[in-house]
DNA sequence: CTACTATTCAATCGATCGCTTGAATACTAG
DNA sequence: CTAGTATTCAAGCGATCGATTGAATAGTAG
C-alpha cells in the first residue's frame, strides 16, 4: 500500500486483469456462470488437470471473481455475482471491435450471428409472454436446473435430433446457449432449420439475460 | 488458431487480460481517456522510463485498447473506442463489490464520494441546462480542450484558490475530474465548501459521461 | 480405526513479464 | 548534408506465470 490511492486502486484493478488474462480461466468464468461446479467437474468439462484446475480456480477467487462453498468431499465455485458477467460482456464488445483477431473469429464461426437472425433479448421475453415463440434451452440439464427462461423447455443439443418431436412446428422457435462463443444454439438453430422448422437465436446466452435483470426461473431444489 | 472457435475466441480475450494486468498501463488508459498523448507526455506524467512507457503503450495497442497517430516526430495515443471506458468501468464494479483490497482504498480514500453527494451525470445535464449549476472542470487544460460537458469552466485544481473568484457564489458549483479514481474533483469540493460555496462532486470523470452518450464541447482546433 | 476421494499444497521447469540500458530508427531544423 | 529529438528496438535481469508431478489435507464410508 503506496501513499498514492490512485495507484492504489489501480494495483486492485490491475490484479482483476491478470485474472482476465488466461484463456483457460475465462472458460473456467464461463462455465460457472451458467451454474456452480466442483472442482473436479471443471476440470473434466476443459480437460485440464484436476490440481491446474484448482490453481486456476483460487488466483479467480483471490481477484473476488468466484466464490467457494464446502459441501461434504466437494468444493462448489460459482460466480461472485452479475457484475463479472457484465465484465466480461465488456471485454467482448471491445475485442470484437479492435481486436483484429477475434473479429476474423467471429466472423468465421460466427457470422451466422447475423444470418441467424438473432432475437433481443427484451423482444424474446415480450413474445414468448404472447405465446408466439417456444423458446428452447440447448444446455445441459444441470445448467438449465440452475436457471433458465421462464417458460423455456429444456433439450441438450445432442439430444435435439431424437427428441425434435416435442416442440411444436407452427410456432417459431427461439434457442439460446451459454453465451455469445457458445456454438450449441448455432448448431440447434441449424439442425431445426434444416427439419423445416422456423427457428432463431437469443443473442447471448442466460448468463446476459440473467445479468440484464430479466427473469429466470429455477427448478425446485431436491 | 486451433480447431476450436471458442478457445480461440478466449484466447483473443485473454490477450484484452494481459493488457488489464499491469497498474502503469491502467493509468496510461485513464489519462488517455481524457485525451490523446505522446509517448514522452505519458511517460512524464506517471514517471516511468520513456522506453518503458513506449513497450506498455504498444501492448495496449497489439491489445486493440489503444491507436497511435504520427505527426512529425511525436507519436499520439489516445483509447481505440468509448468501448474501453465501458470495460474499464465495469472491471471497477467488480473490483469494488467483491475485491476486498479495492473496496478498502475507495472507503478509505474516496468513501467521500457518498458524503459529498455525487451528482449522477443526467442529473447534471438537467440541472446545468436550466442554469441551476455552475459546471466546474479541474482538469489540465489540454484536457479540457479536448472535451468537456458543454458550458463547464475549466479551472485546474491547483489553480482554485487564486482564480475561485471566478465561479459565482450564489449557484452550487459541480465539480469534475478524470475518473472515479481521480482525486482531483474532491480536492475542488472541498475548498469550495471551506470557504462557503455550495459545492458538489459529479460522480465519476468526462470519460465516463462521454461513453454514456452525453454531449460533449471541444475547443476548436488552432 | 482404515480405505477412499476431492481438493489443496509444494516443488519444479520453461515461458513470459516488467523494467533497465544502450543502440537504432525516423523525423525536423538548420 | 549535420545535429538534435521522439520513439522504437534489442538484449539482459529478476520476478511471476502456467503447467506438471507428487505429497499433504480434509472429509466420507465402512
Amino acid at each position: 500500500m503506496s501513499t498514492n490511492p490512485k495507484r492504489d486502486a489501480f494495483a486492485s484493478l490491475a490484479r482483476v486483469g491478470t485474472a482476465l488474462s488466461s484463456p483457460t480461466r475465462i472458460e473456467f468464468l464461463e462455465l460457472l456462470a451458467q451454474s456452480e461446479r466442483s472442482v473436479e467437474q471443471l476440470a473434466g468439462m476443459t480437460g485440464t488437470t484436476v490440481a491446474n484446475t484448482s490453481q486456476h480456480l483460487q488466483k479467480l477467487r483471490q481477484a473476488g471473481l468466484i466464490v467457494g462453498r464446502k459441501e461434504g468431499l466437494y468444493v462448489f465455485y460459482r460466480l461472485a455475482g452479475d457484475e463479472v458477467v457484465e465484465m466480461l460482456s465488456a471485454m467482448s464488445r471491445v475485442g470484437e471491435a479492435y481486436v483484429a483477431e477475434l473479429e476474423r473469429i467471429v466472423r468465421l464461426y460466427f457470422a451466422r450471428k447475423d444470418e441467424l437472425e438473432p432475437v433481443p433479448a427484451k423482444e424474446l421475453l415480450d413474445r414468448a409472454r404472447k405465446g408466439l415463440v417456444t423458446v428452447l434451452d440447448v444446455r445441459p440439464s444441470e445448467e438449465y436446473a440452475a436457471g433458465h427462461v421462464p417458460g423455456a423447455i429444456n433439450i441438450p443439443v445432442h439430444e435435439l435430433e431424437k427428441r425434435i418431436k416435442e416442440l411444436p412446428k407452427r410456432r417459431e422457435v427461439v434457442a439460446y446457449c451459454r453465451g455469445p462463443y457458445c456454438l450449441m444454439s448455432f448448431e440447434a438453430v441449424e439442425k431445426l432449420r434444416k427439419k423445416g422448422w422456423r427457428a432463431r437465436r437469443l443473442q447471448n446466452g442466460l448468463p446476459e439475460w440473467r445479468a440484464a435483470g430479466l427473469p429466470v426461473d429455477q427448478a425446485a431444489k431436491a
